[in-house]
DNA sequence: TCCTAATTTGGAATTATTCTAAGTATTGAC
DNA sequence: GTCAATACTTAGAATAATTCCAAATTAGGA
């Protein structure tokens, strides 16, 4: 990312946090910067693993509160893709998550207007949905096939 | 449910379990008893609390051993609606779960021909896929208006 | 009947997360 | 700038949900 781009980014960042009466910490910005620069749906324990080559003594309660404050303005959304740890993702777009139940990548592919309608039963206020695919990665499948 | 169907449904259960291995015991039938009298997504702790009831000598471990057993043998699926505690459907059919986010309640809403069409990103060779929708229930909905 | 493998069970261990309380940093009124 | 109020970070304790373990129990087949 360009520098100019990540000033920007930061300006959005700030603008959406402070918003909610919170503040553009460092920590918090470092997190955010390891969801943005990997997109991977990584776990807490993932990102704390990350942000801690930057940040050595950023601490593990330090990144859950991060990624909470992150979640709670609107940057970043949690999945739950299976039992255990919940992953994070910092695209705000609709899109469904795709995991390979081998490997367990993810990755995101974006919902265009016609895909995916999901049911409107009577009186049901939706607010959002997940969409979650299983199966195998491209090179997870090729393996298998050999 | 009547004898003659529960009959019916035992001997299902039964074969879908010896073909894995597997043994119908009181236990798993008594765990599977539960799940399909009342469709209504518990956890794992409800199930037990459930299952004590009429057996109240089953244990946690059990429920869990037994939970694990009915969905490896494809009669039971796990899902994920939040982080926290899994919670078992017993409906085998496609459809997708509604939860309330106020006073969690899930419902199957089956999924018919047309509706939910997810991509097919090239390569990856698709299992199944999980639709969550989050909102309000029809209630609670009604509640929030007032 | 006896053997073997499957199952159940209570409790310990583990995993992921949340809570707590103390110290640190930032903001904004004066 | 000073000072108080508020937000934030941190280590470690506590909790929730699940998994693991090893011993006792049960059940199907020679
Ligand atoms: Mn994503
Ligand atoms: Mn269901
Ligand atoms: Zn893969
Ligand atoms: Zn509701």
């Amino acid at each position: 990312m360009s520098l100019v781009e990540k000033n920007k980014m930061n300006g959005d960042l700030n603008k959406r946090l402070t918003t909610g009466g919170l503040r553009l910490t460092p920590q918090r910005q470092q997190v955010y910067d390891v969801l943005i620069q990997k997109r991977d749906h990584p776990t807490a324990e993932e990102v704390f693993i990350r942000a801690k080559q930057a940040m050595p003594d950023i601490s593990m309660a330090t990144v859950y509160n991060c990624l909470d404050a992150l979640v709670q303005c609107g940057l970043v959304r949690q999945v739950q893709l299976e039992r255990g740890a919940t992953r994070f993702c910092p695209n705000m777009e609709e899109h469904c998550h795709y995991y390979c139940d081998e490997c367990g990548t993810v990755f995101d592919v974006a919902l265009t207007g016609n895909s995916a309608v999901v049911p409107r039963p009577k009186g049901f206020k939706i607010d959002h949905y997940e969409i979650a695919v299983h199966g195998l990665c491209a090179s997870c499948a090729a393996k298998r096939k050999k």
